[in-house]
RNA sequence: GCGGAAGUGGCGGAACUGGUAGACGCGCUGGACUUAGGAUCCAGUGGGGCAACCCGUGGGGGUUCGAGUCCCCCCUUUCGCACCA
């Protein structure tokens, strides 16, 4: 190399020109694709590592930088697997159904049949030339029949399970798209993906009893390697409530009696109940109305059913309407008025509360704008129990219970149990535990999807599709615009519903709904390993082998919904004996966000950054790098192209040490090269630290720092000080490290030859530098070295005299931690 | 309103369990080499001060020999959920 030492002591290098990432990341993945160096023997691989990331949605504008952010952040990680010794399984697929495909294929106006495959073959030349390990025979799309086919067959399992089950329910009804949404796809009672308001709608749909499992849901929680955000969030969205459920006897307008059930977490405030409501759809409504109220009830059904679930959602304006019954009181045994309210939800709980306007905001706004008594029945510590309400009281600490008869004086938590137990005695009470999470609706009155496989029979009802009739082929059909008739567009097809019933064999129809996409990827990474297998949905074996997961890193926005379903389905197939664990994925991460400007990036504020032109411009071992280090890799940050040139420079600095080593040959060492190699065992220790803890932005600062300190003054590089940082930077920057390998004459891939160790003893400075604080401010630093005790130090610092002037007189006290500082209080 | 996360130089960000704030990178300043350089290399770079020193991690208190880190109160940003009884 071209290195000459000018008069002024100041070495002179000439560019590196030898480094043309282009030519270096076309070789190598030709090379990979020959040698297969990224497949994976699915059969017969020992130490098997599952290293997933959530596949993503082909879209038409390709792979954007935050895709190809969370690929990398996962490639790095399974990379770095492998390089520990595992056998390391990186599958990749499409998420490829869905309102998405489907909204953008009726604007362009061609069919997401033929679009979707250019799309995926876009993404798949954008991913292949950012170098992934994807081991790309086992790649899959969820629009393949050979997929879906095995998505009907999960959704006849639930059914065999009994988990799946028809109902007609009040759905959120996205006008613009046209179709029903689930409760996790109305973001702010609008629909998630047009912004419109969603309206209320009655409509036939197939469900899922998620809420069956909301126990096992949120208990599994606590013994899983996810982060605490997204198990907060998994707990909040399960939202349990531990309560007790209540009667109150009431008299029908005809005179019958029946019960009221109401859910409540504070049956301590009973004594307070002084009026009840039941949510306008709750199914007493007819019998509980008098003649004289009918009227003015039926009005209010009538307005509260045409409302939007926006304004039902986001208002919380009271509005509601007498009945003309009354319910008694389990506590007082007094009578109460019941109301019809639409703050109140049939989806949750009962459908019914009692109402504590003293103790409730809701109630109390209620019983202001109606003109109910309130009536105290906790105190707080130091409270009049006679002064009047200006708002309800709904704290519990330190508070008393008054007016409630023997239970006066008690506290909150003692009145809960005692009073539950005291109205159990009559049958009136039993504790009881809510949850917020609702069963999920998995009906989608689209085209783009897996048709449900069931077949309605006049003679026989429901009939499951039998399982060796899967898959049902959704029909190529022109004209898949969904209409507002409730119906997916496959029931203007007449030809493709009508069929035989295959128990009777007369005729029949077939469900034209198509099912949710979130089901298509609750279970894709079952599929992965037993991608081929055309028999089962997933071999069993091989589930064993490469199952759970045991790494996944995706986007915090599926932090709730899509883990969930794919957490439930996953334990449903547990259940029926189908595999021995019961949670999917071992180990999640959520990658961070990259924004631009400040703003995430969209289509709408046209700052989306597609990843082709900066991959040409400066390669994708330093494009990959640069997305690695612009930040934490869990946060994200904020995309700037200014920056790049420094991990380009890096890795040119490393291209020139190691070329410059391999043609020094076997010069001796430098005298320098004792501090050399013990930075070099230090970066060896932090790259092996960080990159599994994801902090890929720290790691590769740890690589730049042994690069400036390799390069330090004039020195010529040896290969023992370079070879190791091959490896050390393979899973970042794959290219350019396969072609140091390379040249530094193996003939293996770097991702076969192992991770290099260090030398604990080597990566330890022998002298220290000790701060030295006066009064804990800080007043010189001393060389020591490591084992230097106290005294030692004290004695070296008060030689120091910018360091003694601090100190007047016998210190107070002395504080040295070794190896770190000394602080002299005086 | 409830819940989560976060406020550190001109900028992105370091600082693992309380122990030398600002690693690393960008940018900037000066210099070297150059016909030239947006290439490369060297040096410097939190603010103030000639200096000794002083001030600095959103603001205010506190604990401690010592606080970016722990505790209390407030402010700001941001992302979820929003009448869940």
């Amino acid at each position: 190399m071209n290195k000459t030492v000018n008069t002024n002591d100041q070495p002179t290098f000439s560019p590196p020109v030898e480094y043309d990432p282009q030519a270096v990341e076309m070789k190598w993945q030709d090379r990979w694709r020959e040698r297969g160096t990224n497949a994976v023997d699915i059969s017969g691989a020992r130490d098997p590592y599952y290293a997933l990331m959530m596949f993503p949605y082909p879209s038409a504008e390709g792979l954007h930088v935050g895709n190809l952010f969370a690929f990398v952040g996962n490639d790095i990680y399974g990379r770095f697997q492998r390089l520990q010794g595992h056998n390391v399984f990186e599958p990749f697929g499409y998420d490829a159904f869905g309102i998405h495909s489907e909204n953008y294929a009726l604007k362009v106006g061609q069919h997401p049949s033929s679009l979707i495959p250019q799309n995926i073959a876009n993404f798949e030349r954008q991913v292949q030339r950012a170098g992934l390990m994807v081991d790309w025979k086992q790649k899959l799309a969820t629009t393949d029949p050979d997929y879906y086919k095995w998505t009907q067959w999960v959704f006849l399992q639930l059914l065999k399970k009994g988990l799946a089950y028809k109902k007609q329910a009040a759905v959120n009804w996205c006008p613009s798209c046209k179709t029903v949404l689930a409760n996790e796809q109305v973001v702010g009672g609008r629909c998630e993906r047009c912004d419109t308001p969603v309206e209320q709608r009655l409509l036939e749909q197939w469900f899922f009893r998620i809420s069956e499992y909301a126990g096992r849901l949120l208990d599994n929680l606590d013994h899983l390697d996810w982060s605490d955000s997204t198990k907060t969030a998994q707990r909040n969205w399960i939202g349990r409530s531990e309560g007790a459920e209540l009667v109150f006897p009431v008299e029908t307008a005809s005179g019958e009696k029946t019960d009221i059930r109401v859910f409540t977490t504070r049956p301590d405030t009973v004594f307070g109940a002084t009026y009840m409501v039941i949510a306008p759809e709750h199914p007493l409504v007819e019998e509980l109305t008098a003649p004289s109220e009918r009227a003015a009830v039926e009005d209010y059904l009538e307005r509260t059913a045409k409302q939007d679930l926006v304004t039902r959602k986001t208002s919380t304006e009271k509005t509601g309407v007498f009945t003309g019954s009354y319910a008694i009181n389990p506590a007082t045994e007094k009578q109460i008025p019941i109301w019809i309210a639409d703050y109140v939800l049939m989806e949750y709980g009962t459908g019914a509360i009692m109402a504590v306007p003293a103790h409730d905001d809701r109630d109390f706004e209620f019983a202001m704008v109606f003109g109910l008594r309130i009536a105290r029945v906790v105190c707080a510590e130091g409270d009049d129990p006679d002064s009047d309400f200006s708002s309800a009281y709904t704290g519990s600490e330190g508070a008393r219970l008054v007016n409630s008869g023997e239970f006066d004086g008690m506290n909150v938590d003692a009145a809960k149990k005692a009073i539950v137990e005291m109205l159990a005695t009559k049958a009136l009470a039993k504790p009881v535990v809510n949850y917020r999470l609702h069963d999920w609706c998995i009906s989608r009155q689209r085209y783009w999807g897996p048709p449900i496989p069931i077949i309605y029979c006049d003679k026989c009802g429901v009939v499951p599709v039998p399982e060796s009739d899967l898959p049902v082929l959704l029909p190529y059909v022109e004209d898949f615009k969904p209409d507002d008739s409730g119906l997916s567009p496959l029931a203007r097809h007449e030809d493709w519903y009508r069929v035989a019933c295959p128990q009777c064999g007369g005729m029949a129809r077939r469900e034209t709904d198509v099912s949710d996409t979130f089901l298509d990827s609750a279970w894709y990474f079952l599929r992965y390993p037993s991608v081929g297998h055309d028999d089962v949905a997933f071999d069993r074996e091989l589930t064993q082998k490469w199952l759970p997961v045991d790494s996944y890193i995706g986007g915090n926005e599926h932090a709730v919904l899509h883990l969930l379903y794919s957490r439930f389905v996953t334990m449903v197939l547990h259940d029926m004996g189908y595999f021995d664990f019961e949670e999917p994925y071992v180990k999640f991460r959520a990658h961070g966000l990259i924004i631009r400007n400040g703003a995430k990036m969209s289509k709408s504020r046209g700052n989306v950054v597609i990843p082709d032109e900066y991959i040409a411009t400066w390669g994708a071992d330093a494009f990959r790098g640069y997305l690695m280090f612009l930040g934490p890799f869990e946060e994200g940050g904020d995309f700037r192209d200014a920056s790049i040139s420094g991990v380009k420079r890096f890795l040119d600095r490393l291209w020139f040490s190691v070329v410059t080593a391999i043609d020094s040959g076997d010069a001796p060492a430098a005298d320098d090269s004792a501090d050399v190699m013990r930075k070099l065992h230090q970066t060896i220790k932090k790259v092996g630290e960080d990159t599994p803890r994801l902090s890929y932005n720290t790691a590769i600062a740890a690589m730049m720092e042994y690069m400036n300190v390799l390069r330090r003054g004039e020195r010529t590089p040896r290969r023992h000080e370079v070879e190791p940082v091959v490896q050390l930077v393979a899973p970042f920057a794959p290219h350019i490290a396969e072609e140091l390998w390379e040249r530094l004459g193996h003939t293996e891939s770097v991702f076969d030859a192992g991770w290099p160790s260090f030398d604990a003893a080597l990566a330890t400075e022998e002298t220290v530098e000790i701060a030295v604080q006066v009064n804990g401010k800080l007043r010189g630093r001393l060389q020591v070295s490591r084992d230097t005790e106290k005294d030692e130090a004290l004695k070296l610092a008060m030689a120091d005299p910018t360091i003694a002037k601090f100190v007047s007189g016998e210190p107070k006290k002395i504080i040295f931690v070794p190896g770190r500082l000394l602080n002299i209080v005086v």
